[in-house]
DNA sequence: TCTTAATTATAGCAATGGCTATGATTGCAC
DNA sequence: GTGCAATCATAGCCATTGCTATAATTAAGA
């Protein structure tokens, strides 16, 4: 190891090295698992909605070309999270149902904390969209007290998103 | 178009596909941001810290392998955020400056927000590293909000973070 | 100075998530 | 039943972000 400067002629502080590097490596590994998630939740809405689920709907809500979509569902199916029979509609396994509650759960959840903090409806929505990923279950408590104690604006907000199926 | 199942044959409600899409789109544009902005956020922690970012540091704090950390400095680089004399270390420009310190001030806003919140410090630190990318202004506005109203939590814990470095 | 350890650069591979273009299939309408 | 429009499958491309292995360069110490 080459010698150099010394934390003490500085007095900034930096966060524990090993600390650091499992946030990044926990980002990471959410990162990996968000498309999944956006996946099978959009499927179950899209199937609760509809009563069933098409590649070209899912592709339109995602904003991506069908290809992509195709390419996903057999990743998702290989897992086991979708069951898919060649031109038909797409549909969630026991498994794929199990994560896509957990999620949906989730991201209304994360909606309606937001929404309770006084951020508008569609920035809500869109910073919910990305925020739920990386919210870890001690996160989502703290989240759901917190909508408890504010049931003036939090309260309905949850009820109405959580019903929102 | 097929025709298909009528919504009217559910009660479930589906978000407006225009809106949603948006969502999406915003997030997969978020995504590409974020690694950008975590190194320079990085970077500027390791210069503040040993007055110099050599890649192996960032590359051990990232959790990555060095030659990952120098092909995105490539990058980084050809972007006129940083810096980089061959076998030197690595140096922000005006720009990357600039960005580092929008991204760890957001950073910090949202560590103290969920700490706030009565979120574990362990905690807090791990969801903050990928929620921050994921934070609109208005969003971030309504969490220094809420810290000034919490200032028996919140305060000392924003001056403590903010200051940190 | 010269060796050597640390650091950086580069080559090449794999997985992921996009895309377009095009062919195969299905199912409704006639 | 047949044809056509919609849907799905597949091929092949690109960019990104990770990796290992190895070469090149720097700088510290003997």
């Amino acid at each position: 190891m080459v010698e150099r400067a010394d934390s003490s002629e500085s007095n900034a502080v930096l966060v524990d090295a090993n600390a650091q590097v499992e946030s990044f490596r926990q980002t990471r590994n959410n990162r990996r698992s968000e498309l999944v998630e956006d996946y099978v939740e959009l499927i179950a809405d899209l199937l609760d909605h509809d009563h069933e689920a098409r590649q070209v709907d899912i592709a339109q809500r995602l904003g991506v070309a069908q290809p992509t979509v195709a390419k996903m569902l057999k990743r998702l199916a290989t897992e086991g999270l979708v069951q898919q029979r060649r031109y038909r509609g797409i549909f969630l396994t026991v498994e794929g149902k199990n994560l896509a509650e957990k999620s949906r759960e989730r991201h209304q959840i994360v909606e309606a904390f937001l929404c309770a903090l006084g951020i508008s409806p569609e920035t809500a929505r869109i910073d919910a969209e990305g925020i739920e990923h990386h919210v870890s279950a001690e996160t989502l408590r703290a989240f759901t007290t917190f909508l408890e104690q504010t049931p003036q604006k939090g309260g309905m907000a949850v009820a109405a998103t959580v019903r929102k199926i």
